[in-house]
DNA sequence: ACTTGACCTAAAGTTAGGTTTAGGCTCTAT
DNA sequence: ATAGAGCCTAAACCTAACTTTAGGTCAAGT
């Protein structure tokens, strides 16, 4: 069992977050001892699964929800299943954009590195149709991939 | 050259969205035609960086920042050059996240796949502190990956 | 006794990143 | 000539996710 001044130090989230998190129903089950919040296995669980799902941008309503169905007991297993899948899907197309910044970035800084050396970006933008060199060529095109070929 | 209403669906962006951007000073040198929005190969280059950095978290007055350096000519190579290698290294972070994240994800698939076919969570329950099997295991201990160990 | 530190609430305030509204101009086809 | 499409601006509005403020409780140490 933690205090919230545990939990903040070791989720690195403030406390006025944790309570924020509270008010909106993330801790639907929350324990309290004369007032004060006592963070269980529970809650220290489900602070994972919060920091899982925001990251792939979902909503607080959204994993309050979730939140909820676990309190439903068996009955919600599927949706909860279901729930997971589909932001498995988006934590998929999200690593394929991530994929695709880090390429764009990776040929700027050689971009850059280049235009420092030479003085100017002349020399570089002469080659930029075709002539890149091969490997920086192939991270121009996949930074590129798929903006109208959807 | 491209009017707004042509960029707006070449990226998926709102037509309000692109004259935000202009008005927060994303493009910089942006031409009009008799008060018309000209958008060349630089606005639309502009317009694929501001995808990458958005990405990553950055705001949009430190895209600007970028955006006036590049104006600035050849003096700022070196401080763009260490702005993409900054961000590569947000990327690097966030991709790790990420993986940490799918990690979880595939674990709560597994997770309320065994509860459905066991109509309850008793099983695995008994099984997690460490009698998982070995690849779900895994799964389970790349989700939690350093969160103290920092 | 009193100060300090850690907890509490309700309610107001903040911020970024847009979106919407209201009004107006200018082509082009009917 | 008039209706519709596509462009424009300034300014008001919106939302999610926090954060801050103001005021209060309680236990431990000096």
């Amino acid at each position: 069992m933690f205090t919230i001044g545990q939990v903040s130090k070791m989720f690195h989230l403030p406390i006025s977050t944790l309570r924020y998190y509270d008010k909106e129903g993330l801790f639907p089950n929350i324990q309290r001892a004369s007032g004060i919040r006592k963070f269980s296995d529970a809650e220290i669980e489900a602070l994972h699964v919060i920091d899982c799902l925001k990251s792939s941008g979902m909503e607080i309503k959204d994993i309050k929800q979730f939140m909820e169905w676990c309190q439903e007991g068996p009955s919600t297993y599927l949706k909860r299943k279901e729930m997971f899948e589909r932001q498995k899907k988006v934590l998929e197309k999200e690593l394929q954009e991530l994929e695709k910044h880090m390429a764009m970035i990776q040929f700027k800084c050689w971009y850059y590195e280049q235009a420092i050396t030479d003085g100017n970006e002349d020399h570089i933008k002469e080659m930029m149709p075709e002539d890149l060199p091969e490997e920086i060529q192939a991270l121009y095109d996949r930074s590129r991939g798929s903006h109208e070929a959807d």
